[in-house]
DNA sequence: CATTGTGAACTTATTCACAGCC
DNA sequence: GGCTGTGAATAAGTTCACAATG
C-alpha cells in the first residue's frame, strides 16, 4: 500500500453487496460534515464510531473499491469524498424528473439536498390538468401524455414516482419505456422494472414501523442500515 | 403444525434482524394490497415472487415469530395482517410529533399514508415565530420552547425530525429529554441517540444516490431492502 | 506509533430439501 | 398436489488480528 491507487482491486461492482453502498453514501455525507468542520483527514475508525460501524466494516467496505487510505495517517477527506463520488456517480449531474406533484411531490421539487447532491430536477409531470403548465419551484409541470416527448428533450436519466399506489406501476412502466435508468418509488407499492433498470423503494409509513416495532419490543438503536 | 398458534417460537426480539422487519413491513403491504384485490390466501411463493424473495425467506421470516400458515393452503391474509400488525406494534394508535414546518415537513403533515397505518400527527412544532400558532393539515403548530410540555400533555410518543442538518442533533436531544421512543430523521446527518430509544434515518439525496450507483455501474435491480 | 489493507476465523443470513399436513 | 415449518447445507457478511507503512 502507497500512495492511493484506485485502479488497484476494481472488482465486478455487480458484486458489491448493496449495505455496502449504502454506507458509502453514509461515508460520503459524514465526510463532508467533518470537512464542514475543517477537518483535513480522518480515519476509519473515528469514521465507524461516529456511524455506528467497526473500523474494520469501514476498510473492507472501501477495499471494494480500491485503496484509499494513508497508513499512519488516515484517510484525507477530500480525496475519500471524490473516491467515494466517483464510484457512486455522483461526480457528475443527474437530470431527474418527478411524477406526481401532490403534497410529497411538491416537497420533493423544493428539497434542496437534491440540487446540493447535483442532481436537477429538470421536469414533474401531473394528471391534473390545472397544474399542467405552471411552475413549482421554477420547475415547469406537464402533461403526463407528454412524458415520453418530455424526457427525452430535457435528458432526464433517473425518474421519482411520487403518484397514489394504484398509479404507480404505471407511471413507473412509462418511465421505463421513455428510458429513465432507475426510479425512486415512493408509493407505498411494490413496483416491478425490468432488468437493467434499477430502483428503490421509500415507503415513510413503513420507516415509522422500524420504529415502533423496536419501541414495543424495547430494542436498542440500530446503525444506520 | 396445525391450527396456527403464534405461541410457539415467541423469541427473544432482540435477536431480530432489522433486515426482517424491513421485509415484515413489505409482507404486510403486499397483504393489504393482496386483501383490497379480493383475495383471502397466499403463499409464501406468491408473496416471494411478488416482492423479490424465495419463499423459503419468507417462510424464516415468520418463524421468528410464530406460526401463522396452514400447509396446502398457504397464509390467510387477514389472518396474516393482523399477525404482523401485532408483530410490528402498529396494532394500535401512535401519537406522533413533527418538529420542523418546511418543505419537507408540510408534505408529512398532509401524508395520508400515515394516517391510515395509524399513525396520528398530534403536534407540529418550528423555530419560526411566523409559523407558530396556526394549523397546517388541521395539525397545530407550536414553538420548540414548549416543546416537553406539549409532548407530554399530548402524550406523543414518537418524533419525525425534518429539521436542518444543523440543528438535527438538537432537536433530537430535545425529544429525547422528551421521552420519546423513537425518531424518525429526516435530515442528512446522522444523529446520535441514548440506548433504549429507536431511530431510523432517511435521507432523499442517498436514496438517489443508490440509484446512480447501480445505472453507473449498470448492476441488475435490487429486491426492495 | 497510529493506521491502513487483508487473509483467516467467525458469525449471520439465505437457500435447500424434505417430513408432515391439508 | 400444494404448501408450511424447519434442520442441514451453503453463502454472505463481519470482525479479528497482524504484517506493512508513512
Amino acid at each position: 500500500m502507497n500512495s492511493p491507487n484506485p485502479n488497484s482491486p476494481q472488482p465486478d461492482p455487480t458484486s458489491v453487496p448493496p449495505a455496502v453502498v449504502h454506507r458509502l453514501s453514509l461515508y460520503l455525507r459524514e465526510l463532508r460534515h467533518r470537512i464542514a468542520d475543517g477537518n483535513e483527514t480522518t480515519s476509519s475508525s473515528q469514521l465507524g464510531r461516529r456511524l455506528g460501524f467497526t473500523d474494520a466494516q469501514v476498510r473492507k467496505d472501501l477495499a471494494h473499491f480500491g485503496q484509499f487510505g494513508h497508513p499512519g495517517i488516515g484517510y484525507r477527506c477530500n480525496e475519500l469524498v471524490d473516491a467515494i463520488r466517483k464510484i457512486l456517480g455522483t461526480d457528475r449531474e443527474w437530470r431527474v424528473a418527478l411524477v406526481g406533484v401532490g403534497n410529497l411531490g411538491r416537497a420533493l421539487l423544493g428539497y434542496r439536498g437534491f440540487y446540493q447532491q447535483g442532481f436537477r430536477l429538470a421536469a414533474a409531470f401531473d394528471a391534473d390538468p390545472e397544474k399542467v403548465g405552471t411552475k413549482i419551484e421554477g420547475v415547469e409541470i406537464f402533461a403526463i401524455e407528454d412524458l415520453a416527448e418530455v424526457m427525452s428533450t430535457h435528458k432526464i436519466e433517473l425518474g421519482l414516482v411520487a403518484v397514489p399506489a394504484s398509479e404507480a406501476q404505471a407511471v413507473t412502466d412509462q418511465l421505463v419505456a421513455a428510458g429513465v435508468g432507475g426510479i425512486v418509488n415512493f408509493a407505498p407499492v411494490t413496483v416491478t422494472v425490468p432488468e437493467g433498470v434499477s430502483k428503490v423503494g421509500v415507503d415513510l409509513a413503513r420507516e415509522l414501523e422500524q420504529v415502533t416495532f423496536a419501541v414495543a419490543n424495547r430494542q436498542r438503536e440500530q446503525p444506520e442500515t
